[in-house]
DNA sequence: GCCGTTTTCGGCCCGACTGTTTTCAGTCG
């Protein structure tokens, strides 16, 4: 909107969220060792010289310039569905619109009629989306991974069995992991494309069709989630996996790469480009798959959970991460005796039916009253029917534990003397998650270092969208994390995501162990081991560094390593 | 502003759709 050269605005936004997805401490790096800023990729010297003055300064000088030459309440304008940085120029520029108040009122008055290139068909969208932003009053929401998954999945059932369609798959974020995400990306494989986009605009809960052409389209459901579809014929359904999946980043550095080996990229293949006054060629070098892609790249294969990286160069052969089938063992689960819904042999038998070899019954301590949590003559009484289950059902371990309270200061909410007692110790923080980051940290800190606790759980008790949660200096957690062989959890309720995937990532690079559990309270929530093993390979994980996915012995010889 | 297995200067991904235009600008993903 000041006129800025584009490429610039481009690079800024790149170093956003090169730092965003960064899991080192940048503020520690701005303080002590600024040179390392610059070894991320997109932060050069000056945006490194920002994040200094925001860290010293809490506030970066340029930028207060920047907003003082705009008024405050143009940029949200931007956020208006089809109105870009060039027409809210000119809406400023021209009719002295400054808010959407303003915008709002010359729509009514028909003031916008003499501007250029804004005929009426753009006013009346233009009008469509000031009276909706008005009435919901905010911006575009974006929705939990495990709100838009099970959305994705009933929209693709319903498109697979339009005429024609061979394959259907949901891309984008969603694909990626995300823990939320803006919209949806479906594609279909078709050789009836006229058939899928007709199923696709009369899907049940459309309330809007945004845009709609030959190979691709837009909705807006009644929950107010946009989906966009592409279609495309099966050959090249590779290519199109790969550029609808994003990240636009991670596309634009594959099509760099593309253009230094003579060759371009697009959502329809990989092609060798035309010499000079020939014709370019129609059949490209690769598109059925992304793997061939990669591959004719000369790149390693990138897990769609990596790409929201833009450095093609990370590794030299694909990291081989953690895979939902790898998953043999849940380890913190509750039953009836808290606040569970299962009884000890419904989980053991939900646990079974799965394919693990472990189940580990880990319902609340005295501490969580709220969620009838075990005094500890019930939890005495608790292991001996958990005993008697394991008799009882055969073929699998179950586990006597608890999901016991990290108080406040740091203690656990049972002895030493009945801790021992149990299989296995996962400790969580459930109160004070508001307390500042040095007290969290203590806090933490010193449930990883008891000697009888194997799992730290959900390890800042943020909600997604709902409450921060702890902000403890992470760098020690995984240090005393490393030392006492104390595993992270990821807890795998997409409301939690807990750990979360940069901090996921710290934890591996740091040498730590992690377990990707479910938290289970109904049958449903096993379900959700998916986001959690999405989460745990954002952040690189391994199937040798989760203990879930080790064999029966090896886990329990880590249990049994704790007493 | 960032970056370099040709480059420290001169580039910076690529295509679909809409609405406005008689050939294309703006926006989006």
């Amino acid at each position: 909107m000041t006129g800025a050269n584009g490429f610039k605005v481009n690079a800024f936004r790149r170093a956003a969220r090169a730092s965003e997805g960064e899991s080192n401490d940048l503020a520690a790096w701005a303080r002590e060792d600024r040179g390392r800023l610059q070894t991320i990729d997109g932060i050069g010297l000056s945006t490194a010289n920002h994040i200094v003055e925001l860290v010293t300064l809490g506030r970066i000088p340029d930028l207060d310039t920047l907003r003082g030459q705009v008024p405050s309440g143009l940029p949200e304008l931007l956020t208006l569905q089809g109105l870009g940085p060039k027409t809210v120029k000119v809406l400023w520029e021209s009719a002295g619109i400054t808010s959407l108040e303003e915008l709002d009122s010359a729509i009514d008055a028909g003031r916008l009629a003499e501007i250029p290139r804004l005929g009426p068909k753009s006013i009346a969208n233009l009008r469509l989306a000031v009276k909706a932003r008005i009435a919901s009053g905010n911006a575009p929401r974006r929705y939990r991974l495990g709100e838009a998954v099970p959305q994705a999945e009933s929209l693709l059932a319903r498109l697979r069995l339009a005429k024609g369609t061979i394959r259907a798959q949901f891309a984008g974020s969603a694909r990626r992991g995300r823990e939320t995400v803006g919209d949806l990306d479906l594609l279909v494989a078709s050789t009836d494309p006229g058939a899928a986009q007709t199923a696709f605009v009369t899907l049940p809960g459309v309330a809007r069709v945004l845009a709609g052409g030959e190979t691709r389209a837009s909705v807006q459901l009644e929950n107010g989630l946009q989906v966009d579809l592409r279609v495309v014929e099966d050959q090249a359904f590779g290519a199109a996996l790969l550029y609808f999946t994003g990240s636009k980043d991670h596309n634009v550095r594959l099509r760099e790469r593309a253009i230094s080996r003579g060759m371009r990229l697009n959502e329809y293949g990989l092609f060798v480009e035309a010499e000079p006054g020939g014709e370019p060629p129609s059949v490209p070098v690769s598109a059925h798959t992304e793997e061939e892609i990669y591959r004719a790249l000369e790149l390693p294969f990138w897990p769609p959970e990596l790409r929201e990286s833009s450095a093609l160069d990370s590794f030299d052969t694909t990291p081989s991460l953690v895979e939902l089938s790898d998953i043999k063992a849940e380890l913190h689960a509750h039953t009836t005796a808290s606040d569970g819904e299962l009884t000890i042999d419904e989980l053991a038998q939900l646990a079974k039916s799965r394919g693990f070899h472990t189940i580990a019954v880990t319902d609340h301590s005295r501490a969580s009253a709220q969620a009838n949590g075990l005094s500890v003559e019930r939890l005495l009484r608790h292991i001996g029917m958990i005993r008697e289950a394991e008799a009882r059902v055969g073929g699998i371990r179950i586990l006597a534990g608890s999901e016991v309270d990290i108080l406040a200061d740091g203690r656990l909410d049972y002895d030493d003397e009945t801790l021992a007692r149990l299989d296995i110790v996962v400790a969580s923080p459930h109160t004070a998650l508001r307390q500042d980051p040095e007290a969290a940290t203590r806090r933490l800190v010193a449930a990883i270092r008891h000697p009888l606790v194997h799992i730290l759980g959900h390890p800042t008790g943020r909600i997604i969208q709902g409450r921060d949660g702890l902000s403890p200096d992470m760098a020690k957690l995984y240090e005393a994390a490393r030392e006492s062989s104390t595993a992270f959890e990821v807890n795998s309720h997409w409301m939690r995501l807990d750990l979360r995937d940069v901090h996921v990532h710290g934890a591996v690079a740091a040498g730590c162990l992690v377990a990707i559990d479910c938290d289970i309270h109904s049958a449903a929530d096993a379900d959700n081991l998916r986001y959690g093993v999405a989460t745990a390979r954002r952040g690189h994980l391994t199937a040798a560094s989760c203990v879930n996915a080790w064999p029966s012995a090896t886990l329990h010889a880590w249990l049994a390593s704790k007493h």
